[in-house]
This record gives structure tokens, sequence and C-alpha cells, in this order.
DNA sequence: ACATTAAGTGATT
DNA sequence: AATCACTTAATGT
């Protein structure tokens, strides 16, 4: 496992990277397939090694809405929290792109915060930088109107993938931000106008980053 | 050639 | 900004 050291090397200590390496189990997920599911049980916390994946939430009648995205070096922090007592995940996980992640059973959460300072340093700083996402989101959500979303969702979709092409749908923008097709297919139309996005058949470049 | 899926359009609320 | 109803375009079998 050197990737983990390549990801972590420069967070934890050599004692606790190989602790990882010898309890955690690799894992590797193509784009597009679901990583956890809303109400399944936690039992292990995910180190991403490359790749990002992107957090879900559903509604009553099954609309999602993207909450943000992990990247390389992030953990999930439901996870965290699930192991203070809830243990059902509040959230959906489906890979954005291929991804590797590292597999750690949750038992050694508890284990390693005591341990080690620089696993709890880790999971605080996870937590924070969480939150903060979640902020930016909800400011978005509230504050921001369905263009100014698009064209975000669109500059963080590059941003994850590395990548100014974003290989998506109109469709599947409009599950992301949780509204209609029609709508973002004219919005869409609106920033090609303005030469801040190119469109294709089942591809977006985004020219405004 | 036909069916399916993605995207475009006008009208209405 | 959402929804409906319909058209057009691209792609798969």
């Amino acid at each position: 496992m050197e990737a983990l050291q390549e990801s972590y090397g420069y967070l934890f200590e050599t004692e606790l990277l190989q602790e990882i390496a010898s309890v955690g189990k690799l894992r590797k997920v193509g784009r597009g397939h679901q990583i956890m599911d809303i109400g399944e049980t936690i039992t292990h916390m995910p180190l991403l090694l490359n790749g990002a994946i992107k957090i879900l939430r559903e509604d009553e009648n099954g609309d999602e809405l993207l909450l943000y995205f992990l990247e390389r070096g992030d953990s999930c922090a439901m996870t965290f929290s699930c192991c203070m007592g809830t243990k059902k995940s509040e959230i959906r996980a489906i890979a954005e792109a291929d991804t590797e992640l590292v597999m750690v059973p949750v038992e050694k959460m508890n284990l390693w915060m005591g341990k080690y300072q620089s696993w709890q340093e880790f999971v605080l700083n996870s937590y924070h930088i969480r939150m903060m996402e979640l902020l930016e989101t909800v400011d978005t959500l509230a504050f921001m109107k369905m263009d100014e979303r698009l064209l975000k969702h669109l500059q963080d979709k590059c941003m994850v993938n590395h990548d100014e092409v974003v290989q998506t749908t109109h469709q599947d923008i409009a599950n992301d931000l949780n509204t209609s097709r029609v709508v973002v297919s004219r919005l869409l139309k609106k920033l090609e106008n303005e030469d801040k996005i190119e469109m294709h058949r089942n591809h977006i470049k985004v020219l405004d980053l």
C-alpha cells in the first residue's frame, strides 16, 4: 500500500500508516457505482486515495440533492459520528470518478483516537472541513439562483475530476441539483451564449473556470 | 429501419 | 422555475 503513503504520509506517522495498511481493505469502485446508501449500517470508514465521491441526500419522493464531493485525503464525516452511537447512514455515496479507497473497520476509530494524536487531529479537522463545505452548499441553496448554482456545479465537477470537460447529461445535472431537465437545458443554453461553456452530446466543456 | 435516449421548444401555471 | 406536450437529433441493435 504505497498509495497510502502518498496520500496520507504527510498526515500520519509510519506506525499508524502500517496499522491502516494491515487492517484496511483496498477497494476500487468504478464511476457511477454506489458505495453507501441511506439507511445502511456503517461498518467501515473510507479513506480516499484518489478519484472522487459525491454525497447525496434524498427527500420523501426519492429525489436527490447533491451535498458535496469527497476527494483524495478526505473521509466521510458520517462515519465519525456513527461510532458515537448512531449507526445508520443519512446519506448516499456514489463514485463520481473511478476511485480507490481504503476501508477501515469502525472499531479502530475510537482506539486510534487515544493512541495517535495525528489521527485525532485528522478526524477533528475532517469534521471541520465537512462542516464548512456543508455551510457553503446551504448558502448556495439559499442565496443563489438556479443559473448560478448550475455554473458552480459544473465548475465543482471540473475541480474534482481535474478536467474542464464534464461527462454528463442534462438529466443527470437536473437530478443533482434537484430541478427539471428542461430548466437545465435552457440555462445551459444561456451559459453557452455567454461563452462560459460549450455544449456537446453527453459532455460539456467549461470555459469559465 | 426501428427503438431508445438526449436535447430543444412553445405554451401554461 | 416547474410541468406538459411535442419535436428533432444522435445512437444503439
